[in-house]
DNA sequence: TTACACAGTTCAATCGATTGAATAAATACA
DNA sequence: TGTATTTATTCAATCGATTGAACTGTGTAA
């Protein structure tokens, strides 16, 4: 079988030096039109694949950009994925793709392995209990003035750009709707996971609830996993307590669906009987049943913003540490009423 | 900023040359055990990165592959990722990633993009419409003989190897559960894509229509995109007519929790006034209200063969092309009941 | 003592594209 | 006619890792 054809192939396919066609290829105008159009025609009948590791070696950069998330189960970071993979695209940049699975082994390989491919830049939402050294460290000396973008998750004491939602934001309005609509007893069903994300989200939630003079106990804040299941267990156990919550706000829209579904079996009206809520709005929560009141995080708005950090600072460009948080939206749907 | 270091930087450091430290860092025994461990530890030392791309342009292997999608908003989809993805890390090999939004013209570019960074293999769930001429045709001479993998779809006339879903047995279990539930009239909500799987399911329908001598009308088959808003919006049309359907069989689970949200707005049961099924019994299946009557698509057995098959393919293991059809499994849940 | 095997290391060519400098050819200007 | 300028192309070094062949020096067999 006949190698793949080279620069050479084409060169002397067409009699002129190698030289010549790589710049030909690439329009440059040195090379007059005639020459480029014959060579470009010469390659196009060759079947002629570019070799980015040979250009890479030269040039030193693969135009090739990593991101690695946490949890691709999850809609809300398939969301960012669609997004951010448009904008690399638009850009004409490849993406190497990790999925962590919240294992820090996992994604302190792919930083590795992506830094041998020569990616030159990478968007990370940090899994869960990733600390500064992980991402600071001396294992991870090429990372130092690399482009870096977090993403949906901080990560304490680091200086990297990062495009975060507001989560503080989101809970409160969430809060004020509920207690707008006359609801005192809340239940909390915060993620599990040791994230910035899941201990803003509960902090809000107690600051809401002290700055309403309500009080906080082990009865009206639960940990779990981002699951149905979770959600789906939880409701049982809340409406058997002596006092139950006539409102549950949950951590994740993934849980809220979960408390939905253990509703609908229980016959519990959600909107009626009880109000849940959500947090992240993703497109299933227009159409749970009943309809998810829910807070969007803009995941379009922060996945273009951290892409085109990311570009930015691969264009070597200059400018201290970002921190951009992005405002939610809430949205309230039927799975929110007035205190029964 | 001092640049990255290089063999050559470990071989002075060390006092050998970069023959060695070569040799040395993949473990070779014809270096000594000493003169090794020393070298790996400069290596160390140093915050020595591997260059893929100088390797890669020698060796002729990038160790990536290439896995292109066509639609990352329906969880179906990213399961197999996920799968695809577990195996691929086990192999030690890097993914490269495209969303290509049933879209071909990003489908071929990516092709040729992977096919530059000398990608090793593809796994592909085609677009919409792809011919054997947009993966067999001169433009992609480069495909010849490279190790390709079809999942979910099939494209016609082509011998790739392929892996996948066994449809017109899913249309059949759920059609005969719902036909010894005592159901007979029926409607069709169908994927609108030019794809094998639309075609299949749809086509299986009409068999199992005929063979149970009930009459296929204009009534009975709706096409739509694969989203939530199609199903919704078909209800409404569906109970509008003189004799709506007691059955309502979706293309998939994403059409059917459409149709699953407009039943709770409309105060229509599913399992008791009408029954609804789904296709591909995605995680979500078992907490929607009420949880849905579906067809479990092994994409754990599918992704993980199909990976399997290309990692034999790319280690250059010969035989001739695959078929793979894995049979689903019907899951019986609380949307469907016996006819009204 | 000579020949030989062998372990450990080095030599040098190689992969394919890029690019600053050099050259050749054509044109413009004095 | 000679010199400067522009245009088109070539030259040759370079990126960093790999690898078959060549080279040392030591130990073993003849």
């Amino acid at each position: 079988m006949a190698s793949r054809p080279t620069l050479k192939t084409i060169a002397d396919q067409v009699g002129v030096t190698v030289s010549a066609v790589s710049l030909a290829l690439r329009n440059d105008l040195r090379i007059s039109q005639a020459t480029r159009e014959r060579i470009q025609q010469a390659a196009k009948e060759l079947g002629y694949v570019y070799n980015r590791h040979a250009a890479g070696l030269r040039r030193g950069d693969s135009g090739t950009v990593a991101v690695c998330l946490n949890d691709l189960s999850n809609p809300f970071f398939t969301e960012f994925l669609g997004h951010m993979e448009a904008c690399f695209r638009e850009a004409d940049r490849m993406m190497l793709f990790c999925h962590a699975h919240e294992t820090p082994s996992i994604q302190a390989r792919f930083i590795r392995q992506m830094a041998e491919h020569g990616a030159a830049g990478l968007i990370l939402v940090p899994v869960a209990g990733t600390t500064r050294e992980d991402l600071d460290g001396p294992q991870v000396r090429h990372l130092q003035d690399f482009p870096l973008v977090l993403i949906s998750r901080d990560v304490a004491d680091t200086s990297f750009d990062r495009v975060i939602n507001d989560d503080v934001l989101g809970i409160r309005l969430l809060f004020e709707h509920l207690y707008e609509a006359g609801h005192r007893r809340f239940a909390w069903l915060g993620g599990g996971g040791d994230t910035s994300t899941a201990r803003d989200r509960e902090c809000s939630f107690r600051q809401q609830m002290d700055a309403a003079g309500l009080p906080v106990t082990s009865d009206s804040v639960h940990h779990g996993p981002t699951t149905l299941e979770f959600g789906d267990a939880m409701l049982k156990r809340l409406l058997a307590m002596p006092e139950p919550p006539t409102a549950i706000m949950c951590f994740s829209d993934i849980i809220a669906f979960g408390v939905l579904a253990a509703c609908y079996r229980h016959g519990v009206r959600p909107g009626v009987d009880i109000s849940v809520t959500g947090f992240d709005d993703m497109a299933a929560a227009a159409y749970s049943a009943p309809a998810l009141t829910s807070v969007r995080v803009r995941t379009d708005l922060i996945g273009q913003c951290a892409s085109e950090l990311l570009l930015s600072r691969m264009a070597g460009e200059q400018f201290p540490p970002v921190r951009k948080v992005i405002p939610p939206e809430l949205v309230v749907r039927a799975s929110t009423g007035p205190a029964a």
